[in-house]
Parts: C-alpha cells; structure tokens; sequence
DNA sequence: GCTCAATCATTGATACGTCAACTAATATAA
DNA sequence: TTATATTAGTTGACGTATCAATGATTGAGC
C-alpha cells in the first residue's frame, strides 16, 4: 500500500466522517434534517411542484421523498394535491405553518454553516467548493 | 438570506450529496462498505484488539461496531474471544481469510479512490486534506 | 465481604437512505 | 380500440447510523 495513497484515504475518510457527525448536529442545531430542510427549500422557492420534480432537484431517491413528504403533511408544514388533469402527478406546495417555519430553520442553517465554516476565508471557500464539486462530478462518472 | 452564504450553503450540501453517492458505489466497487473495510483496516494492524478500543478508532457508535462484528464473524472474517482476566471485554482479531481477502479489499479501494481524487494534484490533495481536517475539528466544537 | 459505581457489550427503537416490486394512470402503436 | 410501454408514486426489505436501556463483570469504598 503506497505512501501517497495513505494521505488520499485520509481524504475519503475524512468525507465519511464529517458527514457521520455532522448529521446530528445539524439536526440538533436547526430542528430539522438536513434533507427535509432541502426539501422545505426547494418548496419555498415555488408556488407548487410535482413530487416527482421535486425528487429531480433534490436528488435523492423517489422513495424517501414519498416518506418525507408524507411525514411533513402530518405535521402540517406541507399540502399534497393529485394533478386533476393526470392523475399520476401529486404536486406539493408549503403551508402557511411551513412558509412560517422554514424561516427560523434557515436561519439556524445558516448559524451552524458559519459555524462549521467559520474559520475559512473567502478564497478558501471557494477553493474548497470547487473541489467538491470535481470530487462529485469524478463519483457520478463511476460504472 | 444572504448571498455569500448560498455559497457557503452549497458547500453543506455538496458534502452531504458526495457521502450519499458514495457509499453505494464504494461498496459495488470495493465488495465492502467503507466503514466496515476500515474495521478489517484496523485489524489488519495489530495482532489483537479489544471491541472498545476498535470503537475508539474507527469512532462509530458501540452498538454499530458490535453489529459490524457480529456480521463478520458470521462470514468467518474475524474471530471474537472473551479476555479470560476481564470478562468485560472482548477481544477481535482478524482470522485467516480476512487476512487474505483485505488485501484485495484494500487494492478495489486505492483504485476506488484514484478514480475520485484523478485529476487533483498532489498540492490540491494536501490543501483538501487540510481544508477537511478543519471543518472536522469545527463540527467537533459544537454544543 | 457487600453495596454501589463504572465499564464493556448487547439489544431495541428510531431515522434515513438504497433498490426492487408493485399499483395506478396515461401514452403509444398495432 | 385494445394491448403494451412508460411514468409517478407507494410500499417492503434491507443496511447502517444514532441514542437509550439493559446485562454482565469488575473495581472501590465502607
């Protein structure tokens, strides 16, 4: 086992690791997953979406949006609708409560961010972004 | 909600997003998942090594290691003993064929990783590294 | 020596992601 | 128009992480 490679495999593990951690915390910091948060998000930007639009940008799988949705319209923070012109589609929008809510959450989103990001400059940032984004275009081109 | 900080926002996701797409292709590629390669990865160093103080290195959660063991022995990779001077503890220890099938393991998982990193420098490594490192020891501090 | 605390391991409940199988509705093409 | 394919959504099975509760063993203080 080479010794550059020992450095790389910090790299991957190091990837695991911070989500692995930060996963709890940001849920304990805002109050809400960092996926249903996303979701929430992506619903305030619009007036109305089909579930499977939604999916699309979020980009997890069409089975965990299912569940996700179905568990924030039994909390009242989301509305589902069959589409009356095709009936496959079920388009999702915000509730009042949810419009309400996401605010203080992004809010807390934010906090945590500055946090986890707090001692990096600008430039950093952006270095940083820019290299995830190669290390995910690099992972979708595998198989 | 500010504009620096969308940016900063999509560095959470990216982060989170690189972890969900690659597990699934860590383990197609490799034959094991990532945190149970690097419980045999421990084990491959030390002759022998009590379930306690393996979590401490791979730091997942108790019942998760116990699980992974439990798993694994099943398969006839590690074996498990009582430490016969303190009942409490359990010792682990890689058999035979765990001994021989890491090494393959390990090589699926060095090819796995320079597809991912291939067109990152040496320099850029260090600086991810780096970066990585500290947005760990930030999340570290929280709470 | 006996009780209480500490330590390791296990198990149960829960959360969230994947894939695969299924249902229902619509589109296509013979 | 009727059989077939496609698409959206749901559900089930599974893997794996967390926390909390429990069991078993050992250590410490009286």
């Amino acid at each position: 086992m080479s010794n550059s490679n020992i450095e790389d495999e910090k790299i991957i593990n190091r990837l695991y690791e911070i989500h692995r951690r930060t996963a709890p915390k940001f849920e304990s910091c805002t109050g809400i997953s960092q996926t249903r948060l996303e979701l929430l998000h992506e619903l305030y930007e619009v007036e109305e979406i089909s579930q499977r639009a939604l999916q699309k940008k979020v980009n997890i799988d069409h089975a965990a949006v299912t569940r996700h949705l179905k568990q924030l319209e039994e909390k009242g923070m989301v509305i589902r609708r069959k589409n009356p012109d095709d009936q496959r589609f079920t388009y999702v929008s915000l509730s009042e409560e949810g419009r309400t809510r996401i605010i203080h959450y992004r809010e807390e989103k934010e906090r945590f961010i500055s946090g986890v990001l707090n001692d990096f400059s600008a430039e950093e940032r952006k270095v940083l972004l820019d290299m995830l984004t190669r290390i995910q275009h690099n992972i979708e081109r595998f198989e």
